[in-house]
DNA sequence: CTTGTATTTGGAATAATATAACATTACAAG
DNA sequence: CTTGTAATGTTATATTATTCCAAATACAAG
């Protein structure tokens, strides 16, 4: 499990690498990457941080490829029906996934204080969710699995700060 | 930790013992349980599920304890603030705690089927979330742990009538 | 190439969820 | 009584999300 999101890393490289997976996956998948649903990938591959549906509209509004709010929601639809974007519950808000191609549980590291969001992977069939689960005769079919609080630069901020 | 919620049980009982433990709660911490709090929290323990904002305003309006959107959310905001309910993200709709008092992180089942919602107790400093958190250095403030499936009940109604 | 079918897109309207802002009331402390 | 704090009433608006219908496009089968 490697969370260590939070840290410097290249940024264009991985955003690249990220469209070209996606693209790949489709190809693999007989799935169409239409222009508006790469360009969404793209756009949520380009900020570490969970975006709202309509701040992506703007940016698709503005380049010409949709202004309505059902274009940003299908192609969002379509990425997270796919695992290539996970929704994040707390913000009511999209970040692309960490892991395309596996099929995992995400779980969000969300910063309150810059907006940054690391995605590590969970198991909630195990741990407490899980052990309450089968303790209660639950199926478990889909899990959120989200913390809120500090990034290590905004913790350093604010001690620095204080 | 008990979840087995999702089996009968003493309704009426668990209902009345629900709104007295919060309003001793209250006596004993000095927080006003005013009417509408009151019955705000009488609401989301009569049933085990995750009720929206609006449709218990619309119980409040019913009973004239208030009309407008803020009579509900600042009745949910007090009692999820002071640990009497929490918020489904997921649902984005909220339900009564099962364990007032006691301090945690729930951790919700919620059935697809049928919706009921039970709550079992967490530990996000431990498991998959815990570990990643460490890792990255980030302190864990808060966390949202919810799971959707099939209660016991649904997952027999499904495989007899299959 | 044409046809049939499914998928995708465009766009208007509206639903559902949530908050901002400000005036008013209640009540206890000084 | 005055002042401070908490709670309420109310209007308006912001934010997030879906429904619905029509038009365009992709793509495999013939």
């Amino acid at each position: 499990m490697n969370a260590l999101g939070f840290e410097k890393h290249d940024h264009a490289h991985c955003m690249a690498d990220g469209v070209a997976s996606v693209a790949e996956a489709c190809q693999a998948k007989g799935l169409q990457l239409t222009p508006v649903r790469r360009r969404v990938i793209e756009i949520l591959l380009s900020e570490h941080r969970a975006m709202g549906a309509y701040e992506i509209l703007d940016t698709l509004r503005a380049e010409g490829l949709g202004s309505q709010p059902p274009v940003a929601y299908r192609a969002l639809d379509f990425l997270v029906k796919h695992g290539f974007a996970h929704k994040v519950e707390r913000l009511n808000a999209f970040t692309a996934c960490t892991y395309p191609g596996e099929s995992h549980t995400p779980a969000f590291l969300i910063c309150r204080e810059c907006g940054a969001v690391v995605e590590a992977a969970a198991e909630p069939s195990k741990g407490d969710l899980g052990a309450a689960a089968e303790e209660a005769g639950f199926e478990i079919e889909q899990a959120v699995v989200e913390a809120e609080g500090l990034c290590p630069a905004c913790r350093r901020k604010k001690a620095g700060g204080a």
